[in-house]
RNA sequence: GCCGCGGUGGCGGAACUGGUUUACGCACAGCACUCAAAAUGCUGUGGACGCAAGUCCAUGUGGGUUCAAAUCCCACCCGCGGCACCA
């Protein structure tokens, strides 16, 4: 009989629809296992092989697990907000909702075909008003728990797709989507308070299995750094000016003092003679700031104030500049000059000739500065020191004068969290210009005032609140033009019906908030709701989320590192925080998977014209379209899809089929002891490579073993434990013997196979001998052979003797099971 | 510049708790089947020299540790990813 994958895809698929076959049960005796795979856009092109490559590894790792006897929750779901849904709107003039549906039916059916067996019965959407009802149900808590807050400030801005953008859709000064240059755009946005969650971000990385290249991303992206702020007292005023630093042992070493050209106190400190070129060059840095100042040349300028402060220690007068390397979103926008040790800070001493003092031992600070350790010179009554010791020591004395205080600094910003959009959820807000006249805010209301809030409310929120939560959802109205207008406000704005509403607090005549949230919202939290995904009380049960939670192995991509898995693990640690979550963190174990390319080595994109779908290999079959994909190399690997490549794992298919056919026909009693050892350590080495997400040898393993049982005879119970073993891999080929050896229906609920240990135990091994560490010999012996035994076995070696004959052995080393190396 | 990961045949990759380098597959070559081709099967395939048995050399480069290094250490080169006037 021919192999016809077609033919037994359709079968099994519509059986398969039929009978279910293994559910996520809630609160189940068995030990639950959470398997998570990072659920896709679905976007208007459908799946393609490298999402295939992605969700194969975990239903492969899904699949062993329940046949371990795991209770397993394996969902699937929709991060269906997003622009190109939007813009194929715009285009089309077809609703968002439609086009959605479309997408999300067509990714279905082909994740179907694929064998994906997920558990269907807990599909989430984030476009569902039920889902983003919890999100907005989110953002509310977040605000009234002062982590949300309403700013008037520069934003990134796409001028292409109209739109703000987050410091995270900015890459190399462009919009992340179209490439096009952003801009800076005022705007008062919606921002989140995730600097409130920077150290518990960093610090609780220890607590999850992540890999190393994540963690690192992590703590980067949150760029905590300990230092002290140090006040400089003004030479002629009272007053004093606080930098940032992380080296006050090098305070000596001081010889300028820098603003940036935004810093608050500059105007008062430029003296008359030098106005004109100090205004002119805060003028020029700040449209060089819109031309992107960092792509530029680094070259150091500034200009003199023509004023002094002096160094808090020493009384020094020290030159007070204004520069542009110097910025204000980061530490005081003030920083003290120490061109010995500070590398920018040398390239502006050099071109402005102000000295270059050494104050740490162990440089040459005439060629470049020294960052480096080292003890204390020039520095007064600190020489001497150690520079550990000294930075004790200043910050001691200053702390003394009330002039330092520890201080932590994040290169990590609050999330911009509004966007002026029509696809996504709306920000469920209300502004009512009668309170915020009277200043009255959410907290003076009388649900305010009996709220607990956990973190210190902003100011400038008066005459925001948030909607009811009996209100919610805050449904998406209809609309003619998905437009953004272009003006900074979204299409929503549009819609008077939409914005026209009541106040909460007063009932007289408000306005609601027409940004919607970004998608990174709804992906936030979809984790949990899978866990209960119908509930209408809450976003989750949480005795659900008690039995489910913590996701044990989350498989995503790299490109999610620091955006997506710290703004959930952000969200999770505050629904943890207000107590409707369990657990510090939501994922305990992450797995970065890698991308195929297109067969020309590019990344498969539509415009390239190199995208290869499922329904491109149909022919081939499904089976041989997973075991290809797992086959191509690790799973965090970086591949080029190859047409004769699947074509290699179709005739092993084939084969397959072929011999196990034959096998079922004849009928054997008993496998030769030797067939019956290759059976069982087949199971043994699978099932760890596939614990071990090894699944490229685990293909290969099971490739040889077709190699090495070919033409040979096999019993129904060893036939029946290789099929077993395949059946993660290729549902389908699997599931059509199975029922051909006429077993019940199905081998997909079937256990994972023992293997006997002491069976699989070597009987017989290769001793390898080396002579000074080179093989030249290999001879068979018995397992477990002695070390006299196998010294006289290799010395009685012809090969061996040749080359020892006329030397003297110096030592002879054996390596138990292994070699034995003799040393000549 | 800093942080993380990697560099093994013509190609994707195995082997990394130090102990047979190149598993498995692709590609290629020869043979069989065929009028022929495709498909399939069998055999071969790291490099150099050799008719052969065989010998020597090979895991980015150069050193080191060790009886023994793809694996550990040092320096460097290259590639990928992240961060970056971060004070």
């Amino acid at each position: 009989m021919m192999y016809n994958p077609q033919k037994i895809e359709q079968k099994w698929q519509k059986i398969w629809e039929k009978e279910k076959l293994v559910e996520a049960v809630d609160f189940s005796k068995k030990s639950k296992f959470y398997a998570l795979v990072e659920f896709p856009y679905p976007s208007g092109e459908g799946l393609h092989v490298g999402h295939a490559f992605t969700f194969t590894l975990m239903d492969i790792f899904a699949r062993k697990k329940r046949m371990e006897g795991k209770n397993v929750l394996y969902p699937m779901g929709w991060d269906a907000f997003g622009l190109p849904t939007e813009n194929y709107a715009l285009k089309t003039g077809i609703h968002p909702k439609v086009v959605t549906q479309e997408s999300t039916d067509r990714f279905k059916e082909q994740m179907k075909r694929l064998a994906f067996d997920y558990n269907w019965n807990r599909e989430v959407n984030t476009t569902d008003p039920n889902y983003y009802k919890w999100t907005q149900w989110i953002f509310e808590k977040l605000f009234k728990h002062g982590l949300a807050y309403k700013k008037e400030m520069d934003i990134n801005w796409c001028p292409s797709c109209k739109i703000g953008l987050a410091n995270e859709e900015v890459v190399d000064g462009r919009c992340e989507r179209c490439g096009t240059k952003a801009t800076k755009k005022k705007l008062s946005q919606w921002l989140l308070k995730i600097t409130a969650y920077a150290d518990r971000l960093a610090d609780e990385l220890d607590l999850v299995d992540f890999p190393e290249s994540v963690i690192a991303s992590q703590r980067s992206w949150i760029g905590r750094s300990e230092g002290i702020e140090i006040s400089f007292p003004l030479s002629e005023t009272e007053r004093v000016i606080p930098v940032f630093t992380t080296r006050p042992d090098t305070l000596f070493g001081t010889s300028f003092f820098v603003l940036a050209p935004e810093h608050p106190q500059l105007k008062e400190l430029i003296k008359p003679e030098h106005k004109k070129e100090v205004e002119k060059y805060i003028k020029e840095a700040k449209e060089k700031m819109e031309l992107e100042r960092i792509a530029e040349t680094r070259e150091k300028t500034g200009v003199f104030t023509g004023s002094y402060i002096l160094n808090p220690l020493s009384g020094e007068k020290i030159p007070i500049f204004v520069a542009d390397f110097v910025v204000m979103t980061y530490g005081t926008g003030a920083i003290m000059g120490v061109p010995g040790h500070d590398q920018r800070d040398w390239e502006f001493a050099k071109k402005h000739n102000l000295e270059i003092r050494e104050v740490i031992s162990g440089g040459n600070i005439k060629k470049e500065a020294y960052p480096g350790e080292g003890k204390l010179v020039n520095s007064g009554k600190y020489n001497g020191l150690f520079f550990q010791e000294a930075k004790e020591k200043i910050y001691e004395d200053l702390k003394e004068k009330g002039l330092a205080r520890k201080r932590i600094e994040y290169s990590i910003r609050d999330w911009i969290f509004s966007r002026q959009h029509y696809w996504g959820e709306p920000i469920p807000m209300i502004f009512c210009q009668n309170c915020a006249q009277k200043g009255i805010t959410f907290w003076d209301t009388e649900e305010g005032k009996n709220f607990k809030s956990l973190f210190k409310i902003s100011e400038g929120l008066a005459g925001w609140f948030p909607v009811p939560e009996n209100q919610l959802p805050v449904e998406l109205p209809e609309v003619e033009k998905y437009e953004p207008t272009g003006t900074g406000k979204s299409p929503l704005a549009a819609i008077k019906d939409f914005v026209k509403t009541k106040c909460p607090f007063c009932g007289s005549e408000a306005l609601r908030e027409t940004d919607t949230m970004p998608n990174w919202a709804g992906s936030s939290w979809y984790f949990l709701r899978y866990c209960d995904p119908k509930n209408d009380h809450s976003l989750a049960d949480y005795k659900k989320l008690q039995y489910w939670m913590p996701v044990d192995i989350y498989l995503g991509g790299a490109e999610h590192t620091t955006l997506h898995l710290l703004y959930s693990r952000f969200w999770h640690k505050f629904l943890n925080d207000i107590g409707v979550a369990p657990g510090k963190e939501p994922y305990l174990k992450r797995k970065t998977h890698g991308l195929v390319l297109g067969e020309n080595g590019h990344k498969m994109s539509k415009s390239r014209g190199n995208v290869i779908t499922p329904e491109d290999v149909k022919d081939l079959g499904m089976d041989a379209l997973r075991i290809y994909l797992m086959f191509l190399g690790p799973y965090n690997g970086t591949f080029p899809w190859s047409t004769t490549g699947i074509k290699g794992v179709r005739r092993f298919l084939e084969r397959f089929w072929g011999w196990a056919l034959s096998q079922i026909e004849r009928k054997n009693k008993e496998s030769e002891k030797e067939i019956k050892i290759l059976v069982n350590r087949l199971i043994k080495e699978v099932g760890e490579d596939i614990d071990n997400f090894k699944f490229n040898t685990a293909v290969a393993k099971l490739m040889k073993f077709l190699n090495e049982v070919k033409g040979k005879r096999i019993s129904k119970n060893d036939l029946v434990n290789v099929l077993k073993v395949l059946a993660p891999f290729a549902p389908y080929i699997t599931e059509e013997l199975w029922e051909k050896l006429r077993e019940e229906f199905s081998i997909h609920k079937q256990s994972w196979p023992e293997y006997d240990s002491e069976l699989i135990k070597e009987e017989k091994i290769i001793l390898i001998i080396q002579i000074n560490g080179k093989v030249r010999d290999k001879i068979g012996v018995e397992a477990g052979i002695s070390e006299k035994k196998a010294k006289e076995t290799a010395l009685s070696s012809l090969k061996i003797q040749k080359r020892i004959k006329g030397e003297k052995i110096k030592k002879i080393i054996f390596v138990p099971e292994k070699l034995i190396n003799i040393v000549l």
